[in-house]
DNA sequence: AATGCGGGGGT
DNA sequence: ACCCCAGCATT
């Protein structure tokens, strides 16, 4: 038996080209994998507040939210925060949006807040206040997406799901397909590709995704990773190939960040979350959006009230009435 | 398939 | 300075 993870014919196969064998690697060393995943992480997994037995499903679906773009070290104050103040899917649904935001506070795109919120209205509504434990009823709600419900079904409820996050697209690709880092769009391909590596065994199969993502968090990382200390290093395929360069690295585009409408949407946010119950003055949210300076100063002047309308848009913010409609508040 | 959407800490 | 983070909704 070769000790090769990935055959030949995979490791020679353009990426992302065709669809391909759904596992394009052996099974018994597929298996062996999994044995070592899950050895590493019954040894080093961290003790997050959301792993702890009794964690309840919402508790969870909370966490998994916040954890959408936002680092878990930012993330577990503030969950902690969250759920001792609406612990339940109905506590939050009755809350104002407007301190639903202001608790949301720095964790970043605000819109995850109003979408938990009508998340936590949709399983009053629709499940009785019970969390669907089903990957398609999870799916069905508000800002819940692939990711999310196969990881709140496994997480909480031992199912079989394929959990695709960033760290689970790293791992995956490295360790089995020989990439430095995944391509920037997760497609049908690298998906059916991860679904032929998830484990049958139901209760395997939980503790593979947990613990790949895991290895992915604290070993296998995006940037500098340690494989010394990786328990897959020896058959990592990416390792083997003397861990080549990243294939995308030239379309690989970061979004900017200074000058944006985002940099200059998270200003004003700031300035309407710092407002606690009353209003604010258009004025003084433009001023706010150029970062203090006057908005006329800017290279593009009309940016702020372009932001603040877009705010609007997106009900993250509200206009005064005809009384006052100058002044704006959270919603 | 591509784009827009926050914010902060690590390197 | 740059990079990345347990993604989702919309186009």
């Amino acid at each position: 038996m070769s000790t090769d993870v990935v055959t030949d014919r995979a490791a020679d196969r353009p990426a992302d080209r065709g669809p391909g064998p759904a596992v394009p690697i052996d099974r018994s060393a597929l298996t062996a994998v999994h044995r070592t995943v899950l050895d590493w992480y019954q040894a080093n997994a961290r003790d997050l507040p959301w792993r702890r037995p009794g964690t309840t499903a919402w508790a969870v679906l909370v966490s998994e939210v916040m954890l959408q773009q936002t680092p878990v070290s930012r993330v577990e104050p503030a969950w902690r925060a969250w759920m001792d103040r609406w612990p339940a899917p109905a506590d939050l649904a009755a809350a104002p949006a407007a301190e639903v935001l202001r608790a949301w506070d720095r964790l970043g795109y605000p819109r995850r807040a109003l979408r938990l919120q009508e998340c936590a209205r949709a399983v009053v509504d629709r499940h009785g206040g019970v969390v669907p434990d089903t990957e398609d009823a999870l799916l069905a709600l508000p800002g819940i997406g692939a990711y999310t419900a196969a990881a709140v079904a496994a997480f909480t409820y031992g199912r079989r799901a394929v959990v695709l996050d960033t760290n689970v697209r790293r791992v995956l690709g490295r360790a089995l397909e020989g990439r430095a880092l995944p391509a920037p769009a997760l497609g049908r391909a690298e998906r059916e590709r991860a679904a032929g590596y998830v484990p049958e065994d139901r209760e395997t199969s939980v503790r593979w995704n947990v613990g790949v993502m895991e290895l992915g968090a604290l070993v296998c990382t995006a940037r500098s990773p340690r494989c010394e200390r990786c328990p897959l290093q020896t058959r990592c395929a990416w390792v083997r190939a003397g861990r080549p360069a990243d294939a995308h690295a030239a379309t690989r585009r970061r979004q900017a960040w200074h000058g944006t409408d985002r940099q200059v949407r998270g200003r004003i946010m700031a300035a309407l979350r710092d407002a606690p119950d009353g209003w604010t003055a258009e004025s003084a949210l433009l001023q706010a959006g150029a970062d203090g300076a006057d908005p006329a100063a800017l290279p593009d002047p009309r940016q702020p009230a372009r932001a603040l309308a877009s705010l609007v848009a997106d009900g993250l913010a509200v206009r005064g009435d005809d009384g006052h409609p100058s002044r704006y508040r959270l919603p």
